[in-house]
DNA sequence: CTAGATGTTAAGGT
DNA sequence: CACCTTAACATCTA
C-alpha cells in the first residue's frame, strides 16, 4: 500500500490516535527493523513522552515528541497503523507497539518486514542524511522545473527515485505517466519545460485525489489507470490492451497507443 | 508449487 | 559522477 497518499492517510490516523497522548512505553517487537537506533534508545527516549505533532515527508512519517526528537516510521511494502484497546487482540505482525498511558495502543504492523523505524534527534537532519528529495506534494512548480530539467534518464526512474523526489511509488508513477500520455521509458531530457510543467500539475492532482478518496481505487474515476491496473485489462481511454513491462526495474502498466 | 507484490539498497556495470 | 540493471530482503496470496 504505502506510497505518499497512503502515508498521508496514516499521518492523519496518527494525528487522531496518537497526538496528545503520552507514551507509557514502547515495545520493539522486531529489532531487525530498527534503523540508526538501538532498541534501548528508542524505548528510553520515548517512554513518558507525549506525541506533540506529526509530520510526513514523502513516504516517511514522524511522531514528534514533546521534549524533542521524533519517532520515524517507514512502511515499506506492507506496513500500516492499527489502533486498538486493552480488550482487543493485538494485531498480527505488530513490529512496534506504542502503549499509551490511557490504555490505548497503536501498532506499527508490517507483514513483510520491509518497513523500518527508529528514533531521530532531528527530522530535518534525518531527511538530509538520507538525502531525500523534496516532498512530491509540497514541491513548487519552479523547483520541479529546475530539478526535472537537470535530471537525465527514464522519467519513471526519476519519479521513483526518492532522492530526486520523495513520495511517488510504482503505482502512482504509472498513473501520472498515463494521464500525462508519456511513455514511462521516455527520457526526461526529451521533454520540453511545457510538458514537464504538465507532469507537475498532473502529479499534484493524482496524489491529492489519492488522498481524497483515502486510497480506495474503486472511488477513483473509472478512466484512471489505477482501477484498471490488472493484467489483460483494456486501456480505459482507448480500449487497446494495456502493456505490462519491466521499466526502471518495476512492473509497469501503460498504454502503448496513448503514451509516447 | 511458483511467481509476484505498493519499497529500499547494495553491488556491479556503463 | 550520474545513471542502469539485478538481486536480495521476509512473507503471504493468487
Amino acid at each position: 500500500m504505502p506510497e505518499l497518499p497512503d502515508v498521508e492517510i496514516f499521518r492523519r490516523f496518527l494525528e487522531r490516535h496518537g497526538v496528545g497522548k503520552t507514551i507509557d512505553r514502547m515495545e520493539v517487537r522486531a529489532p531487525g527493523l530498527l534503523i540508526d537506533t538501538t532498541r534501548r534508545k528508542l524505548e528510553k527516549r520515548a517512554a513518558g513522552r507525549r506525541i506533540a505533532a506529526t509530520r510526513r515527508h514523502g513516504k516517511n512519517l514522524f511522531a514528534a515528541l514533546d521534549e524533542g526528537g521524533a519517532i520515524l516510521l517507514h512502511f515499506g511494502m506492507t506496513g500500516e497503523l492499527s489502533a486498538w484497546g486493552p480488550l482487543e487482540e493485538e494485531p498480527r505482525w505488530t513490529r512496534l507497539l506504542f502503549r499509551f498511558t490511557d490504555g490505548s495502543r497503536l501498532s506499527f504492523v508490517d507483514m513483510r518486514k520491509f518497513g523500518f523505524f527508529g528514533f531521530v534527534d532531528s527530522i530535518d537532519g534525518y531527511l538530509a542524511d538520507r538525502s531525500l528529495g523534496p516532498d512530491a506534494l509540497a514541491i513548487e512548480r519552479r523547483e520541479w522545473l529546475e530539478r526535472s530539467g537537470r535530471r537525465r534518464g527514464a522519467i519513471k526512474a526519476a519519479l521513483l527515485d526518492q532522492s530526486f523526489l520523495a513520495g511517488v511509488g510504482n503505482l502512482y508513477a504509472d498513473e501520472i505517466l498515463f494521464q500525462a500520455k508519456i511513455h514511462p521509458a521516455r527520457s526526461l531530457e526529451s521533454l520540453t519545460p511545457k510538458v514537464r510543467a504538465r507532469v507537475f500539475s498532473i502529479m499534484k492532482r493524482v496524489l491529492q485525489k489519492g488522498i481524497d478518496v483515502e486510497v480506495d481505487f474503486n472511488r477513483l474515476p473509472r478512466r484512471w489507470l489505477l482501477p484498471n491496473r490488472e493484467k489483460g485489462h483494456p486501456c480505459p481511454r482507448c480500449g487497446a490492451a494495456l502493456t505490462v513491462a519491466t521499466i526502471a526495474g518495476r512492473t509497469t502498466y501503460f498504454c502503448e497507443r496513448e503514451q509516447r
